[in-house]
Order: structure tokens, then sequence, then C-alpha cells
RNA sequence: GCCCGGGUGGCGAAACGGCAGACGCAUCGGACUUAAAAUCCGAAGGGGUGUUAAAACCCCGUGCGGGUUCAAAUCCCGCCCCGGGCACCA
């Protein structure tokens, strides 16, 4: 493809207007008490090796916009851009290659930094972080430890995926729909228990729940939030078996009590050890295969085994067969249920398959019945409506010690530790004498070993597990034999408080100071991707809470408002993938059609959440925009056409309505109908003679949040020193705006049937009876009665004839 | 299965009770040019009546079917399709 003929210098401007932002620390941001701040924030990246994506620059066009936007509104914004560095696909490189993740990481960062600027970005560039420096995670593990201190860290041994083939755990999303590894395909996967750190986020269940209603967030992401909190009011009761061990369930619906006809036991269950029965061990050992993929998608039809035992319901002590299933998962409630088939879809579906008694006990309608209706045969509770049931026995059960009215949620405590190199050592020795021992503060950080090879151990312990010069170590609290933790964070650490050391980067003695954490927080706006909805928001505002609770921070939030730009697709619609070849690569557009085009495309095709196809036509659309822009300043030779004419009255009226338009609309972050509007008032100007100065330069500055460079280098042409960035935003005047006529649709039974030009302050009677003696109206109600007339007034006479 | 979004010209979209399709792309016509590109000016939802041609006028149109209203793309009810998320959560 030949170089297009460049329609304005943009291949000089661009560079020009970004090196002058970086020397001059154009948007440095400092506290600043006499102003509004603001702060508002992107959702960092992961620096891959593959560059930056087109979807990267939609949301940070979009704060951009904004900030500068503020800025000129007379706000003091905080913006600021960072590196999601620990990852995966590094570590990989650094197994096969033996290349230091450290240096392909650093590598990807220059990248994206310079993919980054050449957009022209107004980051506060001073306060750039980067999760895997040792003076950034030395905070991580700080805060790591602030957790353990109060008690959300402990360790326990939970199931892990574990391929034999490699000889390493998995993660979750390395394992594939039949079982196998996604690595290198090995059959022989399957869950093992091992020894990880875990983080008790259940302890912040209700509060993640309840203060989701402070927050200015989509409710869509609010409700996935929610429900994955996952929270139910119900009890556990307590169920003994013959040999009078105590078998706890949990149930939403206590009111059913009489109608369990069985009980299930997840095959992970501890009970299911006592029942040394081969049909029970085998069934284990075969769920213990099955991925969780197979265990509920795959699997419709139910399977389980007897155990032979029974169990005594508490409220009618009736002998129940106990059951192992693997519809009932160990992870929720206590792994147990009782199960009562007339009133639960899975048990109905279960107890219909292996034959099983189905006891009616609610009355209201066909089996499965699982709505709410009155009690019948069950004691105590007979006659009553289903809420007042479930208090009565609810109640019964804790006055009879056997149970007590319980809340559950879906959330589980967040497995932290993963069995990787690439990540934050977590600070913790493990003596034999004193047990597990934080790292004491000021050792902090605690760095990775340089290690010749990366590739797991293959016996189940973390590559750091073989730098035994680094693991070996002194016991912090006696002195004795030490071992360091060899397990590392997961990559969610780094980016669960970012926001909050962009106030205070370099601070050497505090993740943040007090002072600076108080003026700048919360984050005022967050964009980024919607696939965050749940994990790394969910996360952060855990941390964001124990910090809280602490005292290090001031708010018990931190992203007051949250938008999610939508995703940018291929030209053929389809996701941009290499495999389709519809990728579009961010330097290929900046070099032929220049950062501004770039950047207006992105925001004129459509509303920033909507997800929108790529059109190269429409990009070349953008920038012919902008080079007519140029043509209104600079004739041919960029000599400056600018005068001082008096603009037309027409002309002024456009350049306030446009005015109000781009305020209003970006404003609300509507930046595609304000671009639209920019495009009527270039339209309107290029059609004229006149170039004045009284039109064009409040148009520069309206310009200059969505095309910085272009405005900068045209306000620098008009005899302005540079920069614009901090000039005060264009007022419209309401005077301006006002028309003195306006034109009146006139309809018959709500078709239009004419237009009247009018004076705007006819009076209401005048209308009417020009609306009722115009011709064309005449025409259409003739041989009808006329019923109603309806006035709007500015805007349409209709009226109802029939 | 459940929970969110969303269906408007050839395409991206705008309008969010009051003239449907602003703005842009693609298309077509004109000017400029030896010619093309670029640029500038103009046309354009579909169908029909009309006329030498135009003007003008009429009808139909916002996924489908109902409803509310003087007036519905917009509000209500029921369905269909597309995208995303969750998924045996007791």
């Amino acid at each position: 493809m030949p170089e297009l003929r460049k329609k304005y210098p943009f291949d000089v401007i661009e560079p020009k207007w970004q090196q002058h932002w970086l020397a001059n620390k154009t948007f440095a941001a400092r506290e600043d008490t006499g102003k509004q701040k603001l702060y508002v924030l992107d959702m960092f990246p992961y620096p891959s090796g593959a560059g930056l994506h087109v979807g990267h620059p939609e949301g940070y066009t979009a704060t951009d916009i904004y900030c500068r936007f503020k800025r000129m509104r007379g706000f003091n914004v905080l913006h600021p851009m960072g590196w999601d560095a620990f990852g995966l696909p590094a570590e990989q490189y650094a197994i096969d290659t033996g290349t230091h993740p450290a240096i392909t990481t650093c590598k990807n960062i220059d990248t994206f930094r310079r993919q980054i600027q050449s957009l022209g970005f107004s980051y506060d560039w001073d306060r750039e972080v980067d999760t895997t420096d040792p003076e950034y995670f030395k905070w991580t593990q700080w805060i790591f430890l602030q957790l353990y201190k109060k008690g959300l860290a402990y360790e326990a041994e939970i199931p892990v995926w574990w391929c034999d083939g490699c000889k390493a755990v998995l993660a979750n999303e390395e394992v594939n729909a039949d079982g196998t590894c996604d690595r290198k395909g090995h059959k022989e996967v399957y869950r093992r228990p091992l020894r990880q750190w875990i983080l008790r986020i259940t302890k912040y269940a209700e509060r993640l729940l309840a203060d989701l209603d402070q927050v200015n967030w989509p409710e869509s992401i609010k409700e996935q939030q929610r429900n994955w909190i996952g929270r139910s009011e119900g009890a556990e009761v307590d169920f003994k078996t013959e040999d009078g061990a105590t078998l706890r369930v949990f149930t939403t619906r206590p009111d059913t009590l009489f109608g369990a006809t069985y009980m299930v036991l997840a095959p992970e269950h501890p009970l299911v050890e006592k029942f040394k029965n081969p049909a029970v061990e085998a069934y284990r050992t075969a769920a213990a295969k099955k991925s969780e993929l197979e265990r509920t998608q795959l699997e419709k039809e139910k399977t389980g085994v007897f155990t032979g035992a029974y169990a005594i319901n508490p409220v009618n002590n009736e002998k129940i067969p106990i059951w192992v299933a693997d519809y009932v998962m160990m992870g929720y409630g206590t792994g147990a249920i009782m199960a009562v088939p007339a009133h639960d879809t899975r048990d109905f579906e279960f107890a219909t398959k292996f034959g099983l008694e189905i006891r009616p006990v609610v009355e209201g309608g066909d089996l499965p019945f699982i709505g709410e209706g009155t009690a019948i045969n069950s004691g105590l509770i007979t006659g009553l409506p289903t809420p007042e049931a479930k208090k009565k026995i609810t109640a019964w059960l804790e006055a009879q010690k056997l149970g007590k009215a319980t809340v559950n949620y879906k959330l589980r405590d967040w497995l932290f530790s993963r069995q990787r190199y690439w990540g934050e050592p977590i600070p913790i020795v493990h003596c034999a004498k004193c047990g597990t021992v934080p790292v004491p503060e000021n050792e902090l950080p605690l760095c990775l070993p340089e290690m010749k090879d990366y590739s797991p151990s293959g016996n189940a312990e973390p590559p750091l597990a073989k730098a035994t010069d680094w693991v070996n170590c002194k016991c912090p609290q006696c002195g004795g034999p030490g071992k360091r933790e060899t397990n590392t964070m997961p990559q969610w650490a780094g980016s669960c408080w970012y926001y909050l050391r962009y106030i205070d980067p370099q601070n050497a003695g505090a993740f943040v100071a007090k002072a600076k954490e108080k003026y700048w927080m919360s984050v005022d706006l967050y964009v980024g991707g919607a696939e965050h909805a749940v994990l790394h928001l969910l996360y952060s505002r855990f941390w964001h809470k124990v910090l809280f609770d602490l005292g290090h921070v001031s708010t018990p939030e931190p992203f007051m408002r949250l938008i999610n730009q939508g995703m940018i697709l291929g030209e053929d619609s389809r996701k941009m993938s290499k495999s389709w070849g519809n990728v579009i690569n961010p330097d290929d557009v900046v070099r032929e059609f220049g950062a501004d085009a770039f950047r207006m495309y992105e925001m004129f095709m459509g509303p920033l959440e909507a997800t929108k196809p790529w059109n190269t036509q429409g990009l070349e659309g953008l920038y012919r925009f902008l080079g007519r822009v140029w043509r209104l300043f600079c004739d041919e030779d960029g000599k400056l056409l600018v005068d001082d004419s008096t603009p037309t009255a027409a002309l002024m009226k456009v350049l306030h309505q446009t005015i109000k338009k781009v305020t209003d609309d970006t404003e609300v972050l509507a930046f595609n109908t304000a671009i639209a509007q920019m495009m009527i008032f270039v339209n309107e100007v290029t059609g004229q003679e006149t170039r004045s100065r009284a039109l064009l330069e409040p148009f520069v500055l309206l310009l200059a949040p969505y095309a910085p460079h272009l405005a900068e280098e045209l306000w620098e042409r008009l005899g302005h020193k540079p920069s614009l960035a901090y000039m005060p935003w264009p007022q419209y005047l309401e005077a301006l705006l006002k028309e003195s006529t306006v034109q009146i649709v006139v309809q018959v039974n709500g078709k239009v049937r004419d237009r009247l030009d009018v004076p705007v302050d006819i009076p209401k009677e005048d209308l009417e009876k020009l609306a009722l003696t115009n011709e064309k109206v005449k025409e259409s109600v003739a041989g009808k009665q006329i019923k109603k007339v309806i006035i709007v007034p500015g805007k349409l006479v209709n009226i109802a004839a029939g």
C-alpha cells in the first residue's frame, strides 16, 4: 500500500508536543488544597510481549480526554500509569530460554511505555509504578504481613490440580474440560492436597456486599459481585449418625426438615473416611479425577453411592440413609445436606433415580415444589406459611441446641499462593520451634533469588525450593534454623493496591503518606475492562477494607465510580486474534494517521461502554476531519489564515452551540456526540470566507482534550505561549443560543402535516389559531371532528381529530 | 437453566415520550484536473402518485405480537434473536 500523502504534519507535531509535555512535566500532579482534586485511574496493563492492543487506548483515551477537560475546568487532576508486570508468560519464557523474567519484563515495559507515550496521554510519568520493582513489592509484602498479623492469612492443605506429566501444579485454567493438562496434553491430572496460603476474604463478605450500595458502578458489575459473594440465609442443623457422630448440614429451608428422606455427603467430606466400603472408595477416587466442568456442566445425570450408614433426623428421630454424591460440594455450607426431594429439584432428580422416598411437607404445587407454601405433616410447624415455619423451627432447634440460624456465602477464602517463581515472595519463615514467623518489616523487600533454572522442581515444590541458599535462613524469632516460604503471591496481589502507591510512589518510609492519601482518595473515576468485574475489583476492595480497619486509609471503598469500556472487535466483527488475522496494531495506525486521529476515531466509534467493530475507513474519516481543521487555520504552506474579522451572528451561534454540546457531552463521557458537534462546527466554518480568531480560538480549546497535539500546535501558531493544558475552558453564552424564531411541527393525529416558523415567544392561543387555520391541517381534518389540541411550546401542535 | 446488556438505513451510530436516521463511513452526481488522487459542492431509509424534468404530495418503516398515550425507537406486557457473566451453592 502506497504511503498516503499527509493531510497535515502530524508526524512532526505529535512527537514535538509529546516531548514538550514530558520535558516540562506539564501533567505532574501536586497536592493543592486550593483546588478541587480529581483522581482518574486506568486499569494498568500487563505488559505482554505482544505489545499494546487497540483495546487499551480506548479506555486510556476516554480518561485522558476527561482529565484534560477537567484540568481546563480548574480541577487538580491525578492521572497515573504503571505496570502489572508479574505474570506467567515471562516465567514460561524463562523456563524455555533461561532468560531472567525481569529482563523480559523490562523490555516489554519499555515497549508499552513507548507505545502509550506515542498516543499523547497526559499521565504524570513521575508516578509510574511497576509491581515487580522491589521498592514496590516491598509494600505488597508489607500489606501481606498486616493481613497475616490480623489473622487474615493462614495455611491449609487444600486440593490443587497436579499434573504427573509436568510434575507441577496447574492453575484452574490450565486444566482442560476433558481433564487433560492444557500445557502438554498429559492425562495424569488430578487434585491433590497441598499446603497453601489462603486469605480470609470471607470474613469481609458481609461488608463487601453491603458497601456495594455506596459506589457508583454499573449495575451489572455490582450484580456480578453480589452473585459471587452469594449470601444466603438459613440454618445449620445437627444430625447424628448411628454411632453418635455429629453430621452438620446447612439448609435454607429448615421448614422442610420433616421432608428429609436421606442425607448426602460430598465425596471429600471427612466423615466419608469412616465408611470403609469399596463402593464408596471407588466413587471417591473417581470423583477426585473429575474436573469441575465435568462435575457441573457435562454430568447432567446424577451419580452417588449408599454408604450403608444411617443418620437420625433430630426433628422426628427417623432413621434416614446416608449417601455420597458429587452433586454436593465440599466448599459450600458444611459439605453435607439433608435431602428433601419433594422440595428441591436436585434432590428430586436424585431420589427419582435411586428410588428414594419423596415426602411432601409444603403445600402449594406440583413436585418438586420449591416455592413457598403451607407446611404439612411437619409436627410443630404444620399449618404455618413458609416464612413463619422457618422462624419457628429455627427457634426450636436453637432451644434444643440442635442447630442455629446461619448465613452462608458462596464466596470462598482466597487461595493466595502460587507454585511459581515470578511473583512476590511471601515473607514468611518456617521454623521448627516457632512455626510460621513473619519476616521483620525492616528486612523488606524480600527479593527473589537469582536462579539458573526456573522450571518446577517436580516434587510439588515451587521453583524457589531449589534455591537452597535462599531458602535456608535464620528464624527471625529464635535465631534457629529456618526455611523461607517458597510459594509466591498471585498476580492479583500487586494490582490490589497500586492506586494507593500512585499517590506517593517514592515514599521509602510508608506505602503512602497519610496526608496525601487523605487528599487524593477515593478514586473518582476508574475505567477498565469488564473482565475484571469480579476478581480484581473484589480483591482490591477486600485489601482496602483491611487497610481501612487498620487505619492506613481513610475511605471504606477505593473506587467511587467505575466504567467498563466496551470491546473493540476486528473489521470482521470477530474478536481480534492472531488466529483470525484481524489484529490492528496501534503502532501502524499512529504511523499512518497519527495519534490524534487514532484517539478521535476510537471515541467516535460509538458509546464508550459498547462493543464495536474496527473500521479503517472510519478511522480515515476522522483523519480527514483533522485535515479539515488544519486547513481552517493554515494554507498549504502552513501559513496562518486566521484574521481578526467579526464573525457573523449565525457562526457565533454555531460556536456557542458547540461549546455547550462539547461541554455537556464531555462531562458525561459521551465523546462520540461531542465529536459530531465539532464536525458540524467545522463544516459550517469551512463554507465561509472568514477565518475569525474569535471563532477559531475557542474551538481549539474545545478540541484540545480530543486531539491534544494538533490543538497545542494550533494554539502556538495562533501566537500563544504553550501550553494550553491549563487554559480556562470556553464558556457559552445562553443569550447567543436563543433563537428568535422556531420551527413548530403541526401534526394531525400524530402525523406531521406542516411546519411553521413562528416567534419563540408566540402565545399558545395564537399558535393554536395558526395551526387550525392552516391549509394542510384543514385538508386533513376535513369531515372530522376536532377533539383535542395539544400544544408543546417551542416544539409542536398536535390536533386529535376523528 | 438463572442474571445482566443489546437488536434503528448498505455499515458505525444519533434521538431515550414530541419532525426517526444528526455526525461519520461506504455509494452516486457535480466542480477542479490532460487524467487520477486529494480537495470542495451536492444527493441519498423503502415504496408509490406525479411530471419533459423538477417541485409537490401520499403510504410504509426502529427484531416480532399486543397495550398505554393526542403522540412510542423511547413506557408497560408477552415472545424471538445476538453478546457477556454465573452455573448442581443446598
